[in-house]
RNA sequence: GCGCGCUUAGCUCAGUUGGUUAGAGCGCUGCUUUUACACAGCAGGGGUCGGGGGUUCGAAUCCCUCAGCGCGCACCA
């Protein structure tokens, strides 16, 4: 076999690119675990983690998932060599409302039938069918451009565990009081016929007429007068001078629209004294403000428009017709009355748009499912800074806290404030939706209840497990109609795909149990010596340690018993694993201490002492009695190793969507922060500044231009110079630049491998033989240019840390090319050329050398050419090439940086 | 209305805590087809860092102010 193999002078992109990405995932160093199995990682290392903000599988991948996907597997990749345990966990969302509306589109487009023509069940087939389709051709995509996902730990977030950590969070939220039932003002979308979120309204500008209208002595302006047929109530300040002579709660008789109505004056600061008039009536049913107002005071509120967006016989001879229908009317008719002394024409009012593709929202009164962000709760376990274990604190506070204790670093900065600010405006979150697609409310009710009270909402069940009939009367019961909204099972993403709640895999008749039940005695032993350490067992290592992760035989575990309800398991490094579920029967304490107190030692106790023991600690006898059995949910090893997770790295769109849901659930939930560092990055925009879209004709796809100029060149395009938290104009000029990028590292690696001197017997006999790790040129020239690298891999380190890429990847570039390319090739060609042996391997090894440096700190930016060129590089230098345990040679992506 | 961001080479953008001749990609000009690479090399042109004021030995960088653009939030009926 020659010694040297000269690379291919053409670069097949599409070839190398598949078959590396095989490799890869073949290796299967995509898996922490596999990493440490194959001791390209230590079992000791620190972890870095990031779970994917999980494209919606209502589309295909766009320019804006792959600008993502490109920041975070460049960290992972980075941290991955630089010897962390590192675990990127991929996954997809369901979106509830996005993915109906699209299937409830094609449905309609295709079939020409409603969801309604196919009832819930089918309804439900087909959007699961079409997720399937989806999510497949997702991630596909997403593979091609080099992830390096743990595809072994895939999520989505609507599989069966997630289902299960959603009705989990809920009942536990229920049972802290901070989800509640109540009848609040919403925002309804007629069209989609469901209520949607605060944060995903869209507000419209449209200029139309201000009314102004007579209303007894006052003027009051409107730009919706269908909607004032039941004013009863004329708002204005209290330290309005104009309306001095009007006292708060004085009433008077006045002609209105349909007749004669009797109006109450309130005062109250909300009103602007310079708008309009300086006085207003109010919509309480129709009108956020309004309906604050009228809490406030306790005034009547009366419903005027209904949930198809049609006036209610309160507008008399308008019932029953629709507002744009209804509105020149009411115009006309309060004109002939003589009720319109001014129109004010051009008026610039908003409109609030649902912005999943739905209607006009118009607020209704309904009863929902809210989150209360105020309420007060004890939060029993809390790792957050500020706030202690057992402490009282809200929601809100939570998130407040986290993020100003600097727990949570935001980058870029700035966002902080917007952050800050959202939470001020914050107001109970309404989590129940009116669609069929998303996680259905653990809630049921009974039915003869509901019956007899007309309404189903007293009482509500609230269950983990499925409820076939009342547990009071044992009668029949319904499920909540409603599902959730999609943004709460987001809330649970960090942790849900870590593997919480660990109860649901506990549940099967399988070896996961009898763990616990060897724990359960060496906690039973532990209580009797008094002692909160246990020592954790051999013989049962296989599965304690998969179950237990950081556990190991032979680790001393603290235990400590906490309440009735909790019992907290310690890790070494006091990672929580704790708690308590009814999922499998113990033997009782008594039973155990019959059991084992003849067979085990109790070292330092005699029978006596262990019985003494036992009689006093009537309070566990209690506890015995209550329960009966010992039942213990312990995290996920994969929780306790990777959570709180190390990065987050949404679109700055999504800081309240997925970064404050987030941040609300880990720290209720857990007492976490669901990460350390949350990075925001930019919207891609096309040249002209625009959002890349389907419907805006200049979509552009990422897949196209992987399979034109590589995936690599498209990473580095997206990467380079674009900053945290900044838009980035994307156009395919860059691509090919960075392509032509691409090519020189394979020109370059050839022109390095091309030259490799080849010995003969006698060079090798005068010693020019192989180089090894610490090799060193002799000329000083040729040392300080390793040192230049070694510098140069410092600052790209300190760059990374700190999360800027985009300086890192250009200095990777500029020294790769300007620098290595340019001169160091330049300088050595010479040497290479020349007769002196010793000399030309000198050159060459240098080359090498700093060859493989380079390669590695370019590798998280552009993966694949490197570890082609890298396997090459392995293949014919067997100086530098170790072999796995496996004996296949090292990857690049699991090198050491 | 409140808040935030942007304004740097013809275009798109970097510029980390203020510190030597302000950088990159694309584009432009000239030369070079020299056995790694024309998807290239070498050489070069091009910026009073939006305007004005201030702090400082020193400002693209910090402060004030003005202008243009963009975004987020908000209870102006």
């Amino acid at each position: 076999m020659p010694e040297n193999q000269e690379l291919p002078s053409r670069y097949d992109v599409k070839e190398v690119e598949d078959r590396i990405y095989a490799l890869w995932e073949d290796s299967g160093y995509f898996n922490p675990d596999i990493c440490v199995e194959k001791n390209a990682t230590s079992s000791e290392a620190e972890p870095f983690s990031i779970v994917l903000p999980p494209p919606n599988v209502t589309g295909t991948l766009h320019i804006g998932h792959a600008f993502e996907d490109t920041l975070q597997d460049a960290m992972i990749r980075f941290e991955r060599m630089r010897g962390k345990r590192t675990l990127w966990v991929p996954g997809t969302d369901h979106a509830a409302i996005a993915t109906q509306a699209k299937v409830e589109k094609i449905l309609w487009d295709t079939e020409h039938k409603s969801r309604h023509d196919l009832g819930r069940e089918e309804f439900l087939r087909r959007v699961e069918q079409f997720a399937k389709e989806s999510q497949s051709t997702i991630i596909r995509q997403v593979k091609r451009l080099g992830t390096s996902m743990d595809w072994s730990r895939e999520c989505y977030t609507f599989d069966e565990k997630r289902n299960q950590a959603v009705r989990e969070a809920f009942k536990r939220l229920y049972d802290l009081g901070l989800i509640y039932r109540g009848a609040r003002i919403v925002n309804w979308d007629p069209k989609l016929q469901t209520t949607i979120s605060d944060d995903e309204i869209e507000w419209r500008e449209e200029t139309v007429p201000l009314y102004y209208l007579r209303y007894g002595p006052f003027q009051i302006a409107t730009a919706r007068p269908e909607t004032k047929f039941g004013d009863k109530y004329v708002v204005m300040h209290p330290e309005d001078k104009r309306y001095e002579q009007y006292k708060h709660g004085e009433k008077f008789e006045l002609e209105w629209i349909n007749g004669p109505v009797v109006a109450t004056v309130i005062k109250d600061p909300v009103v602007d004294m310079a708008f309009g008039t300086g006085v207003m009536t109010i919509t309480p049913w129709h009108d956020a403000v309004d309906f604050d107002l009228s809490e406030r005071y306790k005034l009547e509120k009366e419903q005027i428009i209904d949930l198809q967006g049609r006036l209610l016989p309160i507008a008399g001879e308008f019932a029953g017709m629709k507002i744009a229908e209804a509105r020149p009317k009411i115009v006309e008719k309060l004109k002939t009355k003589g009720l319109l002394p001014k129109i004010e024409e051009k008026y610039v009012h908003r409109i609030a748009v649902n912005s999943r593709g739905g209607g006009v929202v118009e607020p209704q009164i309904l009863e929902q499912w809210f989150v209360n962000v105020n309420k007060k709760f004890r939060l029993e376990h809390s790792e957050l800074d500020g706030i202690a274990s057992g402490q009282e604190t809200t929601l809100k506070e939570i998130l407040r806290q986290t993020v100003a204790s600097d727990q949570i670093k935001m980058m870029p900065e700035r966002f902080r404030k917007t952050y800050f600010h959202w939470i001020d405006n914050l107001r109970d979150w309404c989590i129940s939706r009116q669609l069929w697609f998303g996680h259905r409310i653990p809630v049921w009710y009974c039915k003869a209840r509901s019956e007899e009270r007309g309404a189903r909402s007293d009482n509500p069940i609230v269950s983990i497990e499925d409820v076939s009939s009342c547990p009071s009367c044992g009668g029949p019961v319904e499920q909540d109609p409603d599902t959730l909204d999609t943004w709460f099972s987001s809330g649970l993403w960090t942790f849900t795909t870590l593997g919480w709640p660990f109860l649901s895999q506990l549940s099967g008749p399988d070896s996961k149990t009898w763990d616990l039940k060897i724990y359960g005695e060496d906690i039973f032993r532990a209580l009797v010596n008094g002692t909160k350490r246990i020592e954790t067992r051999a013989g049962k290592a296989e599965s304690s340690d998969k179950y237990w992760g950081d556990f190991k035989p032979g680790d001393v575990i603290d235990f400590r018993l906490a309440d009735e309800a909790t019992d907290t398991i310690l890790s070494p490094e006091r990672k929580v694993s704790k708690v308590v579920k009814n999922v499998q029967h113990f033997p009782t304490l008594k039973e155990m201490f019959a059991a084992y107190s003849a067979t085990h030692d109790y070292p330092g106790k005699t029978t006596e002492q262990i019985e003494d023991w036992w009689r006093k600690r009537p309070a566990l006898h209690d506890r015995i009695q209550k329960y009966g059995i010992w039942v213990f949910e312990l995290a996920d090893p994969d929780l306790a190793a990777y959570h709180p997770t190390s990065l987050m790295a949404p679109g700055y769109e999504l800081i309240f969507f997925w970064v404050a849901r987030m941040i609300l659930f880990a720290g209720s939930l857990l007492g976490q922060v669901p990460f350390r560092t949350v990075c925001f990055h930019g919207i891609v925009r096309d040249k002209q500044g625009k959002k890349f879209s389907k419907s805006a004709g200049n979509g552009i796809d990422p897949l196209e231009l992987s399979d034109k100029y590589g995936a690599d060149a498209l990473r580095m395009s997206l990467i380079v110079g674009a900053a945290p938290g900044n838009d980035v104009k994307f156009d395919e000029s860059k691509v090919r630049g960075y392509r032509n990028f691409t090519t020189k590292i394979w020109n370059a690696s050839r022109f390095v491998l091309m030259n490799k001197p080849t010995r003969t017997d006698a060079d090798k006999e005068r010693g020019l033989t192989q180089m090894t790790d610490d090799w060193q040129p002799r000329s000083e020239a040729r040392q300080a240019r390793l040192k230049e690298l070694a510098d140069i891999r410092q600052e790209i380190t300190a760059h990374m840390e700190k999360y800027e890429l985009h300086l890192a990847s250009e200095k990777a570039y500029h020294y790769f090319w300007h620098t290595f390319a340019d001169k160091i090739i330049e300088e050595n060609k010479a040497a290479l050329r020349g007769d002196d042996m010793a000399e030309k391997i000198e050159a060459y090894y240098t080359l090498e050398t700093i060859l493989r440096g380079a390669l590695k700190l370019l590798h998280p930016f552009v993966p694949f050419i490197t570890e082609e060129v890298w396997q090459i590089l392995a293949r014919n230098h067997a100086e530098y090439t170790r072999n796995d345990a496996d004996g296949r040679r090292p990857m690049l992506m699991a090198e050491k940086w």
